[in-house]
DNA sequence: CTGCAACTGAGACTGAGTCGCAATCGCATG
DNA sequence: CATGCGATTGCGACTCAGTCTCAGTTGCAG
């Protein structure tokens, strides 16, 4: 499985003259097990877990290559530290986060790439990248959180650590 | 000037039972002054060069109940730490960022935002905030950096400190 | 004037991420 | 098999934005 993405990988170290090592295997296998939003820790221990011998410097060196090659996303979901989370080639996506529980909704609407497109244009500005997320309450969340009960919480939070409500 | 966004100030810290206080004016002054990004350490080290007194806790301090206040925006511009910039009540917008000169364009595209909210009903999803960055090579710089330059770029790029890339 | 909660500065602390370095590995070559 | 050599690793020190603690200060209400 996931032969795909590994072909890359392992194409991305050959032209670098980079070796794919046990380690870098390691990484690989348990970011692309399952489709999540995961941080380098996380990965660290798990790998521990399972009984393997892998340093976090080397967890950190080779998301980098991973990120570098393409086939790994880094996104910041909270407010501290990134997320690595696997992409399908070609594929893109843009994320909903819940303030409640921390579910990661992925949406991708292509008006709005499109759009970005235009708003570049109109700016004489050549689009290399992106991120694009929206905070809020999710679906699940929600019969528990109320409108006003959400601005509530936020007011409450403010005493503690309140979510990120940039903008 | 700026008594709009002072009194917006001055009554949220009233309805918490907190004090305007001089270090407070002052960081206000610094962020109202004109429109920028600018990141914590360099408000310091300017009220510092102005003879001012004043703690780096307590410039940090003051920055979160701006935001909080919801006069100020905290955004993540470089790959590390914040940058905060005055807000004009109900204005919104988001950011070009330039990988080359670090520019930062702002936009507004109310097509965007009402395909955000689209989105999100989609998803049973309440918004609260968003943040919407997009990463590239402005006007001024894309003369001396062609496209394939750009790629070339951020090729090398990966030795030394590659630019943000997500997605 | 007094009391008390809000504030402040200084510096210790945290935690994600990076770096330097010596030991090791993997592989090619003879 | 021995040698050479760049790539790789683990370890621990380090960085640096941001937070926290705490003792001393301020400012206002009674
Ligand atoms: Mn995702
Ligand atoms: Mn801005
Ligand atoms: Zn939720
Ligand atoms: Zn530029």
């Amino acid at each position: 499985m996931r032969t795909r993405e590994r072909d890359i990988f392992r194409k991305y170290l050959e032209r670098r003259g980079l070796k794919l090592t046990t380690e870098r295997q390691a990484v690989f296998d348990e970011l692309f097990a399952r489709h999540e939003h995961v941080e380098a820790d996380e990965i660290l221990v798990r790998l521990r877990g399972k009984g393997k011998k892998i340093s976090r410097a080397t967890i950190y060196r080779t998301l980098e290559l991973l990120v570098d090659s393409g086939i790994v996303g880094r996104v910041r979901i909270g407010e501290i530290g990134y997320r690595y989370e696997r992409l399908r080639a070609g594929e893109h996506h843009d994320h909903l986060i819940c303030n409640e529980c921390g579910r990661v909704i992925e949406f991708f609407e292509p008006r709005i790439e499109s759009l970005q497109d235009d708003v570049c244009e109109r700016y004489g500005f050549l689009p290399l990248s992106h991120s694009h997320q929206m905070r809020g309450i999710c679906r699940q969340c929600r019969p528990r959180t109320s409108v006003v009960e959400a601005v509530a919480s936020a007011e409450r939070a403010k005493a503690g650590r309140r979510p990120h409500l940039v903008h």
